[in-house]
DNA sequence: CACTTTTTGTAGTAAAATTACAACTTTTAG
DNA sequence: CTAAAAGTTGTAATTTTACTACAAAAAGTG
């Protein structure tokens, strides 16, 4: 339990004063560390027993013993909370916050991620005979990801910006196919679509999206990733980078399935690329 | 720097009372962090001085302030570390590897970028008559993600696969044309290329690499990233996703620098895909 | 607007940590 | 072997820190 994601979880619960500690925390959690209940009363500019008060409101048995959570929660890796960006931040805030917040998504998409479901997903596209990513918007730069990274491994692999190329392909699908979309709200329509028209012709269908969206209702297998998306940009940003994380997991249970001599095959495909870099200079 | 191997460490330099302590720690350091000086003392069968001393021998400001580090340290040590996949590994064991591994990356990729060039980014790219993105390969998708972005922003945005539309695209390029290209190696012998053309015409080239490469050397500005590429799989990973967040940033700073009747703008960009989407269930 | 409930701060109290200093060991040089 | 020096440890006083009780203020509620 981060406590760090406690309290901005709980921030509605709190009161006034209180959400003021919050904040003076939440901004410099290294700092609170190493102050006492008097600085940290002054900065909040509350009374210590409001601080007191705050501590106990997160079930630690006083401000000692919050310091010590506190403590143990940045040291666990996870200092990451995820906040919104503001009017009045410069780049170093916002450049901090979106890190932050991204990292924060990525935490919560591991814990959400399951591994059964991943562990099929695999087993289903190292046995398909033909894999397909479509997404569109900005789920399709990752459809788009995810070609480029199964297209090394020798597998027929498609992939369309187009709808209807889309859904021309899915309609030419049969058993042995796997068709991946990719959606992080689960309700665009022609995607859901896609996914019927693909399972009528008997393709397997896995959604990487969200849990009973209409999207995850016409899919085989759902990757469900529950990320709080920033909505105050208007912009998908956390949830696209969980998806490419669910790609690289795929695309590495892939490999790993495939055994180490395919591996190796892997490399040469790498290295045909060589002759369109400049060399790398070894000193 | 795990305080409880400092202090098996340095056991040999402590005295005999102290290192009664220090036994006492180390048989139950949970019980430690929940103890007063008093009680901790007592355990010990020493005085209060004696802890005291024991915590200042390890370089810290005094009790207090040894309970904190002791906690840091019990809070699993360092869990985002760059682990490589192995052999062996089953689902749990990557999934888990590769979550921490990005989270590691992006974090190694926040401390490793510069605030200042961001600005000036944000800066070139709010004044800019036309934005290019292009990137060759895994780079590719990543600049199939910042043209998502930046498309709804209503500026002339242009982004291709094709190396040859780059390369025409470029050589029309003009002053006021801000062309940005990505790639991790920064050696992909045509976007090198690329860069000088667009260069040549006056356009101001803007590089996401990594820094001394041959395109770094013919960009204006370099956002470098360095990040530590898993290189088991063969694959760009960790790298795509650390240019993606830099993309949310450069995207997020952009909507900031435009002030808030742009974002509104922005809403209403979202807000016409509503059509394109089912209803979300408000119950 | 009077009442209750909640929130917040003041002042006093208790506890915890630190310091100064003295007593006790251990070391070492003659 | 012993006396001075250096180092170690504990006692007691001091200071800092955290907590509690209670009252004032603010926010809801009929």
């Amino acid at each position: 339990m981060n406590i760090l994601e406690k309290i901005t979880q709980n921030k509605s619960a709190f009161s006034k004063s209180e959400r003021k500690v919050a904040d003076v925390i939440l901004e410099n959690p290294q700092t609170a560390i190493h102050s006492s209940i008097a600085t940290l009363a002054k900065m909040s500019d509350v009374s210590e027993p409001t601080v007191n008060r705050f501590c106990r409101r997160l079930d630690t048995k006083g401000f000692p013993d919050f310091k010590l959570h506190l403590a143990q929660s940045l040291a666990n890796g996870t200092p990451y909370v995820n906040r919104h960006v503001e009017e009045n931040d410069g780049p170093e805030e916002y450049t901090k916050k979106i890190f932050e917040s991204t990292m924060a998504s990525l935490e919560v998409a591991r814990q959400s991620v399951d591994i059964n479901t991943i562990n099929r997903v695999v087993d289903l596209l190292t046995q398909a005979q033909k894999i397909s990513f479509f997404g569109l918007g900005a789920s399709a730069s990752v459809a788009h990801d995810a070609l480029n990274k199964f297209f090394r491994f020798n597998v027929p692999v498609v992939y369309f910006e187009d709808i209807l190329m889309q859904r021309m392909s899915c309609m030419n699908s049969c058993e042995d196919d796997v068709v991946v979309l990719i959606s992080h709200t689960g309700r665009t329509k022609s995607l859901v679509e896609i996914a019927h028209i693909a399972r009528a012709n008997d393709a397997t269908v896995v959604g990487i999206t969200s849990q009973n969206s209409p999207l995850a209702k016409e899919c085989n297998l759902v990757l469900s990733l529950e990320v709080p998306e920033d909505t105050d940009m208007y912009m998908p940003m956390a949830s696209r980078i969980a998806q490419l994380t669910l790609i690289d997991i795929l695309a590495t249970g892939f490999t790993l399935r495939r055994g180490g001599k395919f591996r190796e095959n892997l490399k040469r495909v790498k290295d045909t690329l060589r002759g369109s870099r400049f060399e790398k200079r070894t000193d």
